[in-house]
RNA sequence: GCCGCCGUAGCUCAGUGGUAGAGCACACCCUUGGUAAGGGUGAGGUCAUGGGUUCAAGUCCCAUCGGUGGCUCCA
């Protein structure tokens, strides 16, 4: 007989067999009513289920009008909220079949089978969620119906559904020996779908729901198979839960940088340039040389010498390194030889014909490089190595090109010209770890001194399966197992992944979330025990013998283009004085006082600091106004009074009020050392601690 | 690359198949005002591009280009 051990550690036995809704009721009328599912030793089940033997039994509940709501509670309300989108569409659109409705973080959806004469589009939204909102109304029960395999089988191909009979073959061989169906109502009344659940107990639990947005998806995510229409769904506890989701929604994307990035000019993509080419603004030019200073200060002090190279490199450089022609389709077509060019255009050769024959090697031409270690590797390689040199350091801000797919290019987070903060170590395979832990030390510098503390560590490993990587798997082994290490030794959790592997060898990623929840993958550490084999590298050890040196690729901030992406998302435009590309603006009260601004400017420039100077007609209101929307981070307001007295009148971005004046050399002064000290002290804080408070 | 949606002034957006609009920004004039937008005047458009339907297309249809939301991909 069970005996129910509660999450505050009391025990209720029973004598017989009790379903969750009972225990519940037991506790307390107010707890049965609040709750939609429950855990039984762990795992998230229906309030129906019975407990038969002992176990630890936890209640899910969503109570209406709480502002924090259980996140299971949340998964069992947003899976049930998808089938009751899904018997909704499938009202309004009888020809609909249903494949697969998961809850996610924020919501869920439905990919559905839509016959291509009617497609589903936002404008029946509000349809759907009428009928919808119909359904949650009459609260009707979700009913759990297990079938036998054999006859769920049956009148799942009876029903003429490949989806769900597929659906169901995939749960049997995941071990499933029965079928189960969810029914909205009652069984062989109402409408029912193939589901493993859980579920709430009703409809009427369903508190708020909203249908979101609609997009293509592939059946199995496979390109190859059946196109699949996806609708986009979110629910909640209450309709204040939602709104207040859909309020920070609409926040999110107030700090969008492709928004900003407009806004305040950092940065502009233009049709005529072509799709996924990043137009640096002066603005925007600012942060990225910001960013490329502070990087280099850090690389002088870790041992790297700076290189420059080209952007282009002869076609058989990339067959060395396993680039060309592996990886042609995601690579601007190579620039063809010129006389080659003539040649083949009288010939009439067909493009098919053209890239054949490149392939294969008898056509000679230039490719944009789509990285930089052949370059850097070939630096290397220009000379002899002593094993007393090593490791050797090569950085460049390297600009490589890719041909990303048309549909995957957006704002600066994924384009086909990017430049990253790249370099290349050769060292001694003894070398590699105190090396890579190095370099993770120079990716924590950055993302700490920028405040960037929501970030995650993925050790990217290959997959066994897949034909994509070269090289030894013995070395991937070791490779792989020197980035475990690394990893651990960073102290902080990491996932490991398979599949995520460069081509050439295993990667240390640091991977953060973009304003609409999409993760990017920014810094990165990899371990390259390839192509040095590739380039046969070599080092002459203390053994007089030439060895193969071990390669470390390493980009913290990954590319200029993705990073400032994210950080204007970080700052939501809103820069740090140091990076800021206007970081102090000189607001004359009117012309009779410009000539005081004008030195004010004047002595700001002097000590390097970018100063602007607002000399419009406009009032004063105005002015600051408009430095406020350009998100300045100070403003020096100059009158009468300020000239004489040698002062200027001080406001920071974001206070709404004047923080007082202070001395003009006190303030030139302070502010040099907060942009020198990237922020370490600031100007509001020293002198105007004080008016911050009130 | 695939599917849906979108494309009107530099920006944000209105615009029943019947003469191209507003606000902001810009230029000029007035205003010289002590802390989150003073007033006036003006200039600015191949309505993404190319076809089609129509007496008539910014508006309807098709294609292309570009953007966007997803999917797939990301060496």
């Amino acid at each position: 007989m069970p005996r129910i051990t509660l999450p505050d550690g009391s025990v209720r036995p029973y004598d017989r067999p009790i379903r969750c809704d009972e225990i519940a009721a037991d506790i307390s009328p107010g707890l049965a009513r609040a709750a939609v599912g429950a855990r039984v030793d762990g795992v998230l089940c229906d309030l129906t289920t019975l407990v038969e033997d002992d176990a630890e039994v936890s209640l899910v509940t969503a109570t209406k009008g709480r502002p924090d709501a259980d996140p299971d509670a949340l998964m069992l309300i947003r899976h049930s909220c998808a089938h009751v989108m899904a018997e909704a569409i499938q009202r309004l659109f009888p020809e609909v079949q249903l494949v697969y409705g998961p809850p996610l973080e924020t919501g869920f959806y439905y990919d559905m089978a839509v016959p291509e004469d009617r497609p589903i589009s936002s404008e029946d939204f509000e349809a759907i969620e009428k009928e919808m909102k119909r359904i949650v109304e009459e609260d009707r029960p979700f009913t759990r119906v297990d079938r036998p395999v054999p006859d769920g089988l049956a009148k799942l191909e009876a029903e003429g559904s490949k989806y769900k009979v597929d659906n169901a073959r995939r749960a049997i061989d995941g071990g499933a020996t029965e079928l189960s169906w969810y029914v909205t109502g009652t069984p062989g009344e109402h409408w029912e779908d193939l589901c493993r659940g859980p579920h709430v107990p009703s409809t009427g639990r369903i508190g708020a729901f909203k249908v979101m947005s609609i997009a293509a998806s592939y059946w199995h995510g496979d390109a190859d198979s059946d196109r699949l229409t996806r609708v986009y769904g979110t629910a909640f506890v209450d309709r204040k839960q939602l709104k207040a989701h859909l309020v920070q929604l609409e926040e999110a994307r107030k700090r969008d940088h492709r928004l900003l990035g407009k806004q305040l000019n950092l940065f502009h993509l233009d049709e005529a340039v072509g799709p996924g080419l990043v137009l640096w603004a002066p603005n925007g030019a600012i942060v990225r040389q910001e960013l490329e200073r502070f990087i280099s200060t850090e690389l002088t002090k870790q041992g790297y010498f700076p290189v420059y190279t080209p952007h282009i490199g002869k076609l058989d450089l990339y067959r060395t390194s396993g680039h060309f022609p592996y990886y042609q389709e995601s690579q601007f077509p190579p620039l063809l030889a010129q006389e080659q060019l003539s040649r083949f255009a009288k010939e009439g050769c067909t493009c098919a014909e053209l890239s054949n024959r490149m392939a294969k090697g008898d056509i000679e031409g230039y490719l944009l490089k789509p990285m930089n270690c052949p370059h850097h590797i070939k630096i290397f390689a220009s000379q002899p190595h002593s094993y007393r040199d090593l490791p050797v350091r090569l950085a460049e801000f390297g600009t490589v090109y890719r041909w990303e797919q048309s549909g995957e290019i957006g704002g600066m987070t994924r384009v086909r010209c990017f430049t990253q903060d790249d370099a290349h170590l050769f060292c001694t395979e003894e070398q590699v770890a105190e090396e890579l832990q190095q370099c993770l030390s120079l990716v924590k510098i950055i993302f700490t001194t920028l405040g960037m503390t929501d970030y995650r560590v993925r050790v990217s490993l290959r997959d066994p399966d897949s034909s994509k990587y070269v090289g030894d798997p013995a070395n991937w082994d070791k490779a792989e197992e020197a980035c475990r290490a690394a990893a651990r030794s960073l102290g902080a959790p990491f996932s490991e992944e398979v599949g995520e592997a460069a081509f050439y060898g295993p990667k240390i990623d640091f991977v953060v979330k973009d304003v609409v929840g999409r993760e990017w993958q920014l810094g990165t550490v990899q371990v390259d025990y390839n192509l040095p084999e590739r380039f046969d590298l070599t080092y002459i050890g203390p053994d007089n013998q030439p060895h193969r040196p071990v390669m470390i690729h390493r980009a913290p901030f990954g590319s200029f283009e993705r990073f400032v992406a994210v950080l204007i998302e970080h700052f939501a435009g809103a820069f740090p004085t140091w990076l800021a590309p206007e970081q102090v603006r000189v607001l004359p009260i009117s012309d009779k006082s410009l000539e005081y601004a004008r030195r004010v400017q004047g002595d700001l420039k002097a000590a390097g600091i970018r100063a602007g100077l607002d000399a419009s007609s406009e009032r004063i209101q105005a002015k600051v106004k408009v430095a406020a929307d350009a998100k300045i981070p100070y403003q020096l307001v100059v009158g009468p009074r300020d000239a004489e007295r040698d002062e200027v009148s001080v406001r920071a971005r974001g206070v709404r009020h004047d923080l007082g004046a202070i001395d003009r050399d006190a303030c030139v002064e302070t502010l040099a050392e907060e942009v020198a000290g990237r922020g370490a002290v600031t100007l509001r804080e020293r002198h105007f601690a004080e008016a911050l408070a009130t």
